[in-house]
DNA sequence: CCATAATTCTTTTTT
DNA sequence: AGAATTATGG
């Protein structure tokens, strides 16, 4: 088969490109995934061996996509390629040379929450004020110096706030009391190589010569850490190929900076550049709407993506009164979609954060509509999987006082505050792990139930293993004595993990719990046997749905300060970053968009009004079929910028003026401010004629005051 | 020590 | 609104 039959002169062009750097300029739906893949299966055909191949993506998903395509286009797969994340491959560098990095091989990966718990111990020990010390903002700071490849000695110098060195501080305390949990955080997992680089040019060496053709995918979403990474592995034979697309950088908040890509020329001579413009995904009106979003950027290249697919469809509008009906709608859009024959799994419902995905789930469960959430609230960081995992993670690494204080009284043994006070400071005294510390008491039978599943360990599968553990350790038995609707939800969830831990199993035939909870911890996009097959309508993020397609995809939620979000509302940059996130939303689609909105939404319990999203407005009218009323172009005039924060309705106050003309929302005309919102109707006890409306108005005029009635003023 | 009540966050986005 | 953390009383 010629595996460069179905390619343009381009594509053709950066598949067969051999040695040296190449940059691969991919617009969305251009084919960047097949490019990749095909250059790939191209380097074997050419003799290059797999060992010597090393392919990097930033999700599992993408990973395992890569993989299977491969093997379409071969006839094979080959376990000696390295297809991964950059974080298990991270974790792969580390696993081989834990003893070079002070670690024992016990070592485990701690997740965010882990971490978070971590640093709330330190404030709370340091007796800092958390209001003041936020620990999550501490947490976040921290993962961006690592990111950085700042390390605490070389911050100290740059602290010069209060807060920044209490930052410091932190940090420190932080790192030691991962050092002493023999455990590693997420941002360790591409730090560690890079120290090991560093110390061991010899170690270096082999890796570079074992890794001779390198690839990087979504190259715009590196951050310092991954490309320092990449730039140490590619230095010495320069075969690197990184594909990107500047439009679509949406991680700049983890770090990601998307001049990695536009560096790319000064880190390499000679780079190849090719560009891949021909869109094969969306139909011309999706693109032209996509384009139309993306050219308000100010900080970007000119690009010229097109499309040979047809006009299509128009997109649909739809704002709603509600976020109910919002839902309400969007459901009634999936029923008529699926009565045309249009099949479930090819369609998408994307919005900005994971909060909203709960209406629209109650929603679909009401209509028997079959839906999966894809990533959302994390599978990992539920309660009863966590606590199963500290059992495991405690039987694997006894040094792990996080997961010990996690469980130590789960279910409850009568051991309190005062014991685990006695435990730390023993242990401290000691210089042993709490675990080890544990000498007397009801913490004595604690100890014994782990004794006796640490001999079981490796007696039996994975699967019966965790069964074990979770009869041992009365885990099981306190949920079934609840006879709850809860604790039967949690009993589910125990039943899906170990599905998950069978599946481990089967792939990768007998697995020690060692490699399971290393692995465990990485992969956060569920694998899902089960919801492949069923047909159902998925429903994620816009993060998460970035190099995915769909034929009808529904981007809900579309108004200011949900998207863009209120966060990003006072920076250029920010708001920039919200577009190309829009971008990538929109360029999803195959087939036909539905984009939605609500007037009113609940939004952390109290009813806000938002406007229409910019984005929306920046969408050519003529690619746009309107089904709400016609008020876009109205809304387009308001200044977004407008202060406009006394937006927050009473909902009965509204039903008190039902009678009256004029309602929070509704949008008027001023003679002389022109177009603009009401934001508070404010009634006159005495005198219902006395009215006063609160408008905002597009700048210079901003907030005005007026009565309801003026004769300048009509109700639009 | 624990169950319940009261109170205070939470919402960006992810490996 | 709902979850998570903290205070209270037994």
């Amino acid at each position: 088969m010629d595996l460069l039959e179905n390619l343009n002169e381009r594509q053709i062009e950066a598949v067969t490109f051999m040695e040296g750097p190449l940059l691969v300029l991919a617009g969305a739906g251009s084919g960047k995934t097949k490019v990749l893949t095909t250059r790939i299966a191209y380097l074997i055909n050419q003799g290059i061996n797999p060992e010597n191949i090393l392919a990097i993506t930033f999700t599992n998903k993408a990973a395992h996509e890569m993989k299977s395509r491969i093997g379409n286009l071969i006839g094979y797969y080959s376990h000696n390629m390295q297809i991964s994340t950059f974080h298990s491959f991270g974790l792969r560098l580390i696993k081989e040379n834990y003893e070079y990095l002070g670690y024992d091989k016990n070592f485990v990966i701690f997740d965010s929450d882990d971490s978070l718990t971590i640093v709330k111990k330190i404030i709370k020990d340091m007796n800092l004020d958390k209001d003041k010390f936020n620990p999550k903002a501490i947490r976040n700071k921290i993962s961006s110096l690592k990111n950085d490849l700042i390390e605490p000695s070389s911050y100290k110098k740059y602290a010069l706030t209060e807060f920044d060195e209490v930052v410091y501080k932190v940090y420190q305390k932080y790192e030691d009391s991962l050092y002493e949990n023999n455990s590693l955080d997420f941002d360790d997992l591409l730090i560690l190589p890079i120290k090991l680089f560093s110390k061991r040019k010899d170690i270096l060496e082999r890796y570079q010569e074992k890794f001779k053709y390198i690839l990087i995918d979504e190259y715009q979403d590196t951050n310092e850490a991954q490309y320092k990474l990449t730039k140490m592995l590619a230095s010495r034979f320069k075969n690197i190929c990184c594909v990107g697309d500047v439009d679509q950088a949406i991680y700049g908040f983890r770090g990601a900076n998307y001049k990695n890509i536009l560096n790319f020329e000064r880190d390499y001579k000679n780079t190849k550049i090719i560009n891949l413009e021909e869109n094969y995904r969306s139909t011309k009106t999706i693109l032209d709407a996509a384009n139309a979003v993306i050219k308000n950027n100010k900080n970007r290249k000119e690009k010229n993506l097109f499309s040979n697919l047809g006009i299509g469809e128009k997109i649909e509008y739809y704002r709603a009164s509600t976020g109910l009906s919002e839902v309400s709608f969007v459901i009634s859009k999936i029923k008529d979609l699926m009565s045309d024959g249009i099949s479930l799994k090819d369609m998408v419902i994307l919005y900005r954060t994971n909060a909203q995905s709960r209406i629209f789930e109650d929603g679909l469960m009401k209509s028997s509509i079959p839906y999966k959430i894809v990533g959302g609230i994390n599978f990992y960081g539920r309660r009863e999987i966590k606590d199963l995992l500290a059992y495991l993670r405690l039987i694997h690494n006894i040094h792990d006082n996080v997961s010990l204080e996690r469980v130590i009284n789960v279910p409850k043994r009568g051991i309190g505050e005062k014991t685990l006070t006695n435990l730390i400071n023993k242990a401290n005294e000691n210089n042993i792990s709490m675990y080890e510390a544990i000498d007397s008491g009801k913490e004595l039978g604690f100890k014994k139930i782990i004794e006796e599943l640490k001999t079981l360990k490796d007696t039996m599968s994975l699967v019966e293993y965790i069964d074990l553990v979770l009869d041992k350790s009365g885990l099981i038995n306190e949920l079934k004595n609840e006879h709850s609707l809860e604790a039967d939800i949690r009993i589910e969830n125990l039943e899906e993990f170990k599905s998950v831990a069978r599946a481990f199993e089967e792939e990768n035939g007998v697995i020690s719990l060692e490699d399971f909870l290393l692995n465990v911890s990485l992969i956060s996009d569920n694998l899902d046997v089960k919801d492949e097959v069923k047909d159902s309508v998925s429903l994620m993020t816009i993060h998460a749905v970035k190099g995915l397609e769909f034929p009808y995809v529904f981007l809900v939620g579309m108004e200011e300060r949900l998207f863009p979000h209120v966060n990003s509302l006072d920076s250029e940059e920010d708001i920039e970053e919200e577009r190309r996130l829009c971008y990538v939303a929109i360029t999803r689609c195959k087939t036909k968009l539905f984009i939605t909105n609500a007037r009113q939404r609940l939004m952390y319990g109290i009813d806000q009004i938002n406007p229409a999203s910019r984005f929306v407005l920046e969408i050519d009218e003529s690619l746009i079929n309107n089904l709400s009323q016609k008020e876009i172009e109205n809304f387009s005039r308001i200044d977004y910028n407008n202060d406009i924060s006394e937006e927050k309705v009473n909902i009965e106050e509204n039903y008190l003026n039902k009678d009256l003309d004029y309602q929070v929302g509704d949008f008027v005309y001023h003679e002389n401010f022109g177009a603009g919102t009401v934001i508070e109707v404010i009634k006159n006890k005495k005198n219902p004629k006395l009215t006063l409306l609160k408008i905002a108005f597009k700048l210079p005029y901003g907030i005005k005051t007026l009565l309801y009635n003026h004769k300048s003023l009509k109700k639009i």
